[in-house]
RNA sequence: GGAGGAGUGGCCGAGCGGUCGAAGGCGGCGGAUUUGAAAUCCGUUGUAGGGGCGACUCUACCGGGGGUUCGAAUCCCUCCUCCUCCGCCA
């Protein structure tokens, strides 16, 4: 609770779902949350009571601020402001004016319980979700490429790579602890080569526009992509010195290390209103990802598969609520586009709706094959957010036909993970002898290396 | 880190504790003029939450929060943000 609050004051942000579309619908906003396997149904009840009771007190309470704003102005014209008409008459607004700060109070608390509900909820599964609790129930969209085939035992990426001296873990461990990883020589140039690759494709032939975003952000940021207030502890908070705090007698703003670039580039339009002929809005990043991966003990604990630090290039998009659909279609592309010309085989899946992040409502992964794992693992994940996040940052837009501003809708991708990626050109590029091929897209990007050579 | 200054509607910018949702300008929209456009003139133009079938009406919002007061954009406290100068620093 503590964790979001500040947020609360600092950006007034609107609840997640819109309270009245949810009150009013229950029984359809009980379904579709069952769908992704949220069904704390006593809650949602909860909510219809505190809805029903927040309008009945506004009302009681506007009424009697509605007597005492005709009284002041009954003040305002008495001449005479010693008259003891006068004072008797203010003591008994002091008495109206109580009975408003109580009323208040009483709309503040459950306005407060209200919003805390409402934040905690999932965004509502689009109709075009499929149904299904976990990943087994996610549909294959379509497969690109073959699987590559060789004639020797495949090894995975963490063997390559310390063979090929470009990946050290041990020292990783030393300086940082498990689940780090330090990129060496020409590791550490694929990963720079892949990060301006992705940056220039998408900037130049998508049409999106480049940014370099802070990788430390507020609360409210964090708030309004939806990783708070339910997943604090999947981020890196960073530490704050009440101790000093206290002697400077500062107050800073709760900052947490990014867990993708998604939270600083969505955040570029809170609490805006744009113009709707600016819509689509393109924005392609870059930045470092940090993760705790609470609760993840014991999976991919080997390798870069899972590390708390790992870059990523980030595709976000801004759109009217009309397109929203469609324009996941184009954005999943344009991240697929990326694999295609490293030529990286890879499938598409639809995500079912229990296996969906907590703000989307529906999402494709593009999965890339890891010859080693034998298996399709996540390299990007895209998704729809409807206006879910846009309510919660107040992202706006005014439609081109004049009338009132309207959410807009948000969408993002990875375009792609880095550090994944690196890892399947790895396993899928392996030679016999242990060298890697340089896919042909990054040898320029490489100072015309076109492969890593075996030691 | 030290010393100052400032936060008002989409933007800029006025505003004696009551008649201020707030002058004026820009921008936007509608209209007049024009072959069309520019210019000019007239009008109009915030957001959100209640109530009413409805025309409509009420309430809140002048960076956030709190306080004083019968009454706060205006007074007090506090926090945040931005700017300027000095210092330090990649």
């Amino acid at each position: 609770m503590r964790d979001w609050c500040s947020a609360l004051t600092c950006c007034r942000p609107a609840p997640m779902l819109d309270l009245r579309h949810v009150s009013e619908n229950l029984p359809e906003v009980k379904a579709a949350l069952t769908r992704r396997g949220f069904s704390d149904a006593a809650l949602l009840d909860r909510l219809g009571t505190l809805a029903e009771e927040r309008r009945s007190v506004i009302t009681g309470v506007e009424a009697l601020r509605q007597e005492r704003n005709e009284a002041s102005q009954a003040m305002a014209n008495v001449a005479d402001k010693k008259s003891e008409e006068f004072q008797t008459r203010r003591e008994q607004l002091r008495t109206l004016g109580d009975q408003i700060k109580q009323g208040e109070a009483r709309q503040a608390a459950v306005e407060t319980e209200l919003e805390a509900i409402l934040l905690n909820l999932p965004n509502l599964p689009h109709p075009g979700t499929p149904d299904g609790l976990t990943e087994n129930d996610n549909v294959e969209i379509r497969v690109w490429g073959d699987k590559p085939s060789f004639d020797f035992d495949a090894r995975d990426h963490v063997e390559l790579g310390t063979g090929l001296d470009i990946l050290d873990f041990e020292r990783a461990a030393k300086i940082s602890g498990s689940r780090f990883v330090v990129l060496k020589g020409l590791g550490s140039r694929l990963n720079r080569a892949l990060m301006q690759f992705m940056l220039d494709v998408h900037a130049a032939e998508h049409g999106y526009e480049e940014v370099w975003p802070p990788v430390l952000v507020k609360d409210s940021a964090m708030l309004g992509t939806g990783q708070l207030p339910k997943f604090a502890k999947d981020a890196f908070r960073m530490a704050k010195d009440e101790e000093w705090e206290a002697e400077a007698g500062a107050q800073g703003h709760d900052l947490y290390l990014v867990p993708t670039a998604e939270v600083p580039i969505t955040n570029l339009h809170a609490n805006e209103i744009v113009a709707g002929a600016d819509l689509p809005i393109a924005y392609t990043g870059y930045t470092a990802c940090f993760r705790s991966e609470a609760g993840s003990y014991g999976k991919d604990t080997r390798g870069m598969i899972r590390v708390h630090q790992f870059d990523k290039v980030e595709l976000v998009r801004f759109c009217h609520p009309d397109e929203g659909e469609a324009q996941l279609d184009v954005l999943t592309q344009h991240a697929q586009t990326i694999l295609q010309k490293l030529g990286l085989h890879h499938r598409v899946v639809q995500l079912c709706a229990g296996d969906m992040g907590f703000a989307a409502q529906k999402s494709y992964d593009l999965e890339v094959w890891l010859p080693a794992q034998s298996a399709y693992r996540e390299i990007s994940s895209c998704s729809w957010f409807g206006d879910f996040q846009a309510r919660r940052m107040k992202a706006r837009f005014r439609p081109e036909d004049k009338g009132k501003p309207r959410f807009v809708h948000t969408l993002n991708g990875s375009g792609l993970a880095i550090g994944r990626t690196l890892v399947a050109i790895l396993e899928q590029n392996q030679q016999a002898d242990g060298s890697v091929n340089v896919p042909e897209a990054l040898v320029p990007y490489m100072a015309g290396i076109e492969r890593i050579p075996a030691p």
